[in-house]
DNA sequence: GTTCATTCGGAGGTAGAATG
DNA sequence: CATTCTACCTCCGAATGAAC
């Protein structure tokens, strides 16, 4: 049932008797892995679910991220990699569906209902849309039954699950996206930044923008795809990434970031970049 | 001396439901 | 939309020790 606490775990469909699908995948990290290499999928379009924390896709020289709660379509036979990126902290779902249809059915839907829904998705290929808590349900259902996968029940619901799954990303993908950035977050954004030195409670943060704290992280979580910590965590490496090409001792560098320790600030630190302090300083100066 | 992995308890953070 | 409550859990920071 918690297929939660394994961090990657990825199903082939063929094996599931969808005929036009390759995979699903799912991990979960608690800290960064080693990027993806550049790589295509012959005849097939990938989504890409990203539920937690972030990542980075690069098409080409374009490259695209992906926050909480986004979702990001690859088109077929289409290089892609995460660029310099890693595979970031986070959870990410993913998908690959066989365009070919004379590969068969798509989850026994008739012919024009899975074109169309396919040819919606190609349309909306290199493109980052909301996703939404259903799809998220769908998701997780989804990945339990090819878990437990044992009868031909299991193979009604995994079909009615992906057609689920698709009819709601299409439709998502069609809703005007309002990505007008709030002045709340503004706020808070400047707030952080003059304040990245020291170390910044949450209830520091709601009470700048007039909220209680309970309702301030289900806010801020809606709207950046991380809590509060995360956020900050991941601005101050950002800031700790360019301190570190100054001279700085790296004790330092962490104490000017309100890092109460040394120590903690490498395990951050690694936590998001995949390298420790010293060993980054070390690449950058290569 | 400096950096960082490991371990561990408590503080603080998170998710989710119930409610106005 | 906003608030409060609560059970759970993660993260923070101190201590220790190893590697350089």
């Amino acid at each position: 049932m918690d297929f939660g606490t394994q961090e990657r775990r990825v199903f082939n469909l063929q094996d599931f008797g969808v005929k036009r699908g390759l995979a699903i995948g799912h991990y979960r990290y608690k800290q960064v892995k080693p990027g993806l290499e550049r790589h295509q999928h012959k005849g097939a379009l990938e989504i890409c679910y990203c539920m937690k924390g972030q990542q980075h896709y690069k098409i080409g020289e374009q490259l695209y991220e992906l926050n909480g709660n986004d979702i990001f379509v690859v088109p077929p036979n289409t290089v892609h990699s995460t660029g310099e990126y890693p595979e970031d902290k986070g959870e990410l779902f993913w998908i690959q569906l066989l365009v070919d249809s004379s590969k068969g059915k798509l989850c026994n839907m008739p012919k024009e209902q899975t074109e169309f829904l396919l040819a919606a998705l190609l349309d909306k290929s290199e493109h980052v849309f909301k996703g939404s808590f259903q799809l998220k349900f769908i998701l997780e259902k989804l990945m339990v039954q090819l878990e437990n996968f044992d009868s031909l029940l299991s193979k009604i619901m995994v079909d009615q699950l992906i057609a689920q799954l698709l009819l709601e990303t299409v439709i998502l993908s069609n809703k005007p996206q309002q990505n007008a950035p709030s002045v709340k977050l503004n706020e808070l954004d400047k707030f952080i930044h003059k304040n990245l030195f020291r170390m910044i409670y949450v209830d520091e943060m709601a009470n700048l923008v007039g909220m209680s704290v309970g309702y301030f992280k289900f806010w801020f979580k809606s709207k950046t795809g991380m809590p509060p910590r995360e956020y900050v965590n991941r601005l101050k490496i950002e800031q700790a990434k360019l301190d570190l090409r100054t001279s700085k001792r790296i004790t330092e560098v962490a104490f000017g970031l309100g890092f109460g320790t040394s120590q903690y600030f490498a395990t951050t630190f690694k936590k998001f970049t995949g390298t420790t302090p010293k060993s980054f300083r070390r690449l950058q100066r290569e």
